[in-house]
DNA sequence: GTGACTTATCTTGAAATCAAGATAAAATGC
DNA sequence: GCATTTTATCTTGATTTCAAGATAAGTCAC
């Protein structure tokens, strides 16, 4: 296994602070570069039909849903993991480009619908075949056994996760309406 | 294996689209939730350090390059894959605090040389054995064998990923001045 | 050496995000 | 039924980030 940045700054850890374990160190380190480089990727294709990462997002939830292609903006939000600040601005956005409409809840006044429209639709069915492709090219230089093992183990270290969010109940909060649900 | 939220995401789309391969995308899927999920356990700590992620960032980054704790603007901004600006916002910020100086380069009058101050290096020490202290009770929940086949399969992943933006030239002009390097 | 390129840093303006709180409707407890 | 609490959405102001470009110093070709 050659050594990659993750492994140089690990040297340097151990260098200065000798007896620091850099285990866990290692293993999120390369988590979040993986994360970070793997995004640009992605927005190089959006970009192609218009979009960014974010509006494919939310076009892709409704989208999946099936007909008729709605959820309330506090569903939009639990799922997409952001705040509902950060929805309310996303789906104004949307709503601007005529990809989703805002109707009112019939049974209930305080919520919201947020629905594809024809256009709407129209664009995330064309831009999805693309960004699938994408994933596999670039998933298709890593062996598919090393895919497999890695889906497994994410599997695993997303449970752990998922778990501390719905237990952790000072976490919880600080999450505040982030409530990282499906 | 139990089913996550990512199955469940791949099951709707399965239903909508049923020619379309989910493979890729539930991979990917489960490494960018994680990355969402993991980053607020960490400020968790690091608040309680009076710090923000990036600002532990910058002087873990400057600390661990050993004395002086010194390094360019450049070689930190490629180190932590922001732009240019961002870094020059972050200083600023940081040289406020008092945690950094920035001094003239005596060889170079380009450079600049960012290093940390007496107040700088007592902080990120303080903050660092918590820190990673944190990162192994967050990975204690995941058993050690599965903790190396997931760091095994992500530094094969990483490797992929730094494959392409060394080696694209396209996106290598679209990231502008965040190198990625070490 | 001089003009053109390259490198290093910073500035500007716009976009996305969040935390905190405002508003209004629904549910709950007596 | 009325007061309290909870739920759903939106608003506001601040923070962080980026892309694009400005500035200035070094380097290179000749």
């Amino acid at each position: 296994m050659p050594s990659d940045a993750v492994d140089l700054i690990a040297a340097q850890w151990q260098r200065e602070k000798p007896d620091l374990s850099t285990d866990a160190m290692v293993t999120l380190g390369r988590l979040k570069r993986c994360s970070v480089l793997y995004q640009p990727l992605l927005d190089a294709v959006f970009s192609q039909f218009d979009l960014t990462s974010w509006e494919f997002d939310v076009l892709a939830t409704l989208r999946r849903t099936g007909e008729p292609y709605s959820l309330t903006p506090t569903a939009l939000f639990s799922a997409l993991m952001v705040t509902s600040g950060t929805m309310t601005h996303r789906l104004k956005t949307l709503e601007g480009k005529g990809w989703i409409i805002r109707e009112s809840s019939p049974d209930d006044a305080r919520q919201k619908r947020v629905r594809l429209t024809e256009s709407g639709l129209a664009r995330i069915d064309e831009a999805l075949p693309a960004h699938v492709t994408n994933m596999e090219t670039i998933l298709k230089a890593l062996p598919e056994d090393t895919r497999l093992r890695l889906d497994e183990a994410l599997r695993q270290l997303l449970a752990v996760f998922e778990d501390i969010h719905s237990n952790a109940p000072i976490l919880g909060n600080q999450l505040s309406d982030r409530t990282h649900g499906l």
